[in-house]
DNA sequence: ACAACAGATTAATCTACATCAACAATGCTG
DNA sequence: CAGCATTGTTGATGTAGATTAATCTGTTGT
């Protein structure tokens, strides 16, 4: 009864997927595979939005020289673990990752979800070592960025060192919003706004900002916004049932975006 | 019954507090004012842990040419407010400050407290507008540091470039733990980290880690750490009773570091 | 195709903390 | 220093979401 049919239900979830729904996870069609090491910055699909942004040619081709294109990571396979040494930071080419760090009782808390042109491994840049393990969720590429050639780079190239400081800055900013979303907003807030941020980013790499698959199980998310899973599964299947979202195991399909927002915006007003 | 009588009490409370207890609010002797505009960083007590920290002399005073050292603060006065173009950072020289976003209600949520040698604003790095509001919790002096002159001396001293990245860095990992600390800690847990990061962060200070002012009200430690005012003040009570610390009005003393630590890393633990 | 298992849902019960309410202490302000 | 506003404490009650437990679904390996 929760699982209304939706045209094209199984091929969706089995087997290959709608490919407006992935970022090739699956590279079916062996024309451009979004794991293909050999993308160069100049050529990748994401140097709008990723560290390239306001770089020029010749610029590009610099920062092109110091990243490296490693091989592709399976489902599950670790980038970085707790307290490695810090020597890079990562760019996401395709798939996605989460960061987590474990409490003593080895339960782990989800610190961050990363999609592609998303920088990963800032945490570790003060310390020198890494504050959280980060693993894929999916078969996934990254682009490798030894960390002290970025600041030797940065300091050659203002637009690099403006954009980094940016990226950085950023990050910050959206910390310090979830500080107040897990702080203020009641369980259903919270999953909306993860829901709607989500969409927001999916649409920022050109997919569909309606209608997505959730790379990360029920557990992440709820570990993610302070619930647990059985919260989260309550308050999607609560959300289905108002009109708000279509949910299909890890597919999701937002009926009503503005809908969402206000249940976000009405945190604690009144 | 709660308030049990400490030596020097009432001394603290009203009129000139004990020297060691803050950090020279009230220059009573007139002479190193810790609110004096002419400070040069050279000069700054707090050079060791502020900006110019790694910075040799020459480029310690070509930092000083850009700071602007303005007039002190008065308790409440705002450093800037949320969405007011983003033009410098700030350095708190003396004196504290805490940021907060505003609710649709009206009511605000603290999103992080800054102490002398800490450094405020970056959240605005990105998207050019300040993300907060940000007050002076006392009488306070700042230094202010526009950004893009900033940008640019970092540009020409990589020492700076590469501790300005550090501190972003600190800042990033340092939200990601409060991020850990509001979706797993109980309330006990998340008030005694709070107690823990305030010694340490006066000890850095060179104040006492064991005995200090604290500079926010109950309600704005609430707001932070995602807790009502009636929580804290039960928890305070509670830890009280229990003998990590002795509470009087503002005046906290950890007498049980380690068995704080204890509270704080059992979280979850079995 | 089937076993084995990880992930997801649903329901019943429990509890940590919020909410509501009253009051006490503190500190400004005229 | 009297009076009011702000801040802090304490107690009684309510509730959102945790916990526990059972069941269901989908995936993986043989």
């Amino acid at each position: 009864m929760t699982a209304t049919g939706i045209p094209g239900d199984g091929a969706l979830v089995r087997g290959k997927r709608d490919p407006e729904l992935t970022i090739g996870s699956d590279a079916d069609s062996g024309k451009i595979c979004p794991h293909n090491p050999n993308v160069s910055c100049a050529s990748c699909r994401l140097n709008e939005l990723c560290l390239p942004i306001a770089l020029n040619k010749s610029e590009i081709h610099q920062l092109d020289e110091i990243v490296e294109r490693n091989r592709p990571l399976k489902k599950g396979e670790h980038l970085y673990r707790q307290n490695d040494a810090f020597k890079s930071v990562y760019a996401v080419r395709s798939g996605s990752f989460k960061s987590y760090v474990l409490s003593d009782s080895g339960q782990g808390r989800v610190t961050g979800f990363f999609l592609p042109g998303e920088i990963i491994g800032m945490d570790g840049i003060a310390s020198k070592h890494y504050s959280n393990s980060t693993q894929s969720l999916e078969h996934s590429s990254i682009c490798e960025i030894p960390f002290s050639q970025l600041e030797k780079l940065s300091h050659e190239l203002p637009n690099l060192q403006h954009h980094f400081f940016a990226i950085m800055g950023n990050e910050i900013a959206k910390d310090q919003q979830i500080h107040t979303l897990l702080s203020s907003y009641s369980a259903e807030e919270r999953t909306a706004s993860f829901l709607l941020g989500l969409s927001s980013r999916y649409a920022r790499v050109s997919l569909s900002p309606t209608r997505f698959l959730l790379p990360m199980t029920r557990s992440d998310i709820g570990e993610y916004l302070g619930l647990t899973v059985e919260t989260v599964s309550r308050i999607l299947t609560s959300l289905q049932k108002k009109g708000f979202i279509q949910v299909n195991n890890r597919e999701i399909e937002l009926k009503d975006i503005d809908g969402l927002r206000n249940i976000v915006a009405s945190c604690s007003s009144a």
